[in-house]
DNA sequence: CATAGAGCTTCCAGTGGCTGGAAGCTCAAG
DNA sequence: CTTGAGCTTCCAGCCACTGGAAGCTCTATG
């Protein structure tokens, strides 16, 4: 099929279809006129992308994911390895998120937010009252 | 002062501060050798970028930030606003990584972690018992 | 059969926010 | 006078696409 079909069954836009190949992650067999031909194998493996990446793997990750999806003598220890790494990540990235949002709250509400210059944020950011 | 003083001071690494003056947000004046040479005002400014863009703005919003930091008329209300749009960003962020931290989890508990291939994780990636 | 338009091809450039590295200049200390 | 640190510019790369130009192919219609 061609890559626009390809694209709507794996619900990935057609020009990250051709930069998946570019990066030799599904590489299509050509047409006779030179036009992508994508097998239903290689559209699994682009859901498989789609839907891994949505998931917040990296490409990397996502190229170690399909060697093990496509490797029928796979260990699910080192699937679950990979999950619980990339949980890890995403916890970290949240403690950080949440730490910044309390130091913005903190100078929002201390901010009136009228039409005056005083501004504790702006102070804040200058480097007053911290050092 | 030359650009080394300048980045201990900001805590910002030199390469930074010559990309900041790239996109014309700090631009120090010439030695008479061609060194970079940073005024008070500058390292300020520096300052200032290095705390906003640790809290999570963008070089944009940065670039604002810093207009309203040097203007002694502006309103605080304009400077809250861009703080709580960025806390409603940063709230979003929180959620979207919540919820996909929730279904790696689900998929992990279920995934046995150990040498036999058979592998929910990579089942619910391949899509199966998901349409 | 001609043509219009959709879909396909390749290639180049840009996004954000730096970061690394090469080649070459200047400066301070010994 | 030499050494080494620090400075300069410029180019390239990171990640994961995304946009756009120029040109080819296919399908439907007049």
């Amino acid at each position: 099929m061609n890559i626009g079909e390809a694209a709507r069954q794996s619900d990935l836009p057609a020009k990250t279809i051709r930069y998946y190949e570019d990066i030799d992650l599904v590489k299509p067999s050509r047409s006779g006129n030179g036009y992508r031909d994508y097998s239903e194998t290689d559209v699994h493996r682009l859901r498989f992308l789609q839907r891994s990446r949505s998931l917040g793997f990296t490409i990397e990750e996502c190229r170690l994911l399909l060697s093990l999806y496509e490797d029928d003598q796979r260990a699910s220890g080192d699937v679950k390895a990979v999950a619980n790494q990339k949980i890890d990540q995403i916890d970290q990235k949240i403690k950080e998120l949440k730490s910044l949002k309390k130091t913005l709250s903190a100078l929002a509400e201390n901010c009136h937010g009228d039409d005056k210059p005083d501004c504790p944020i702006i102070d804040d950011l200058a480097g007053k009252n911290r050092r």
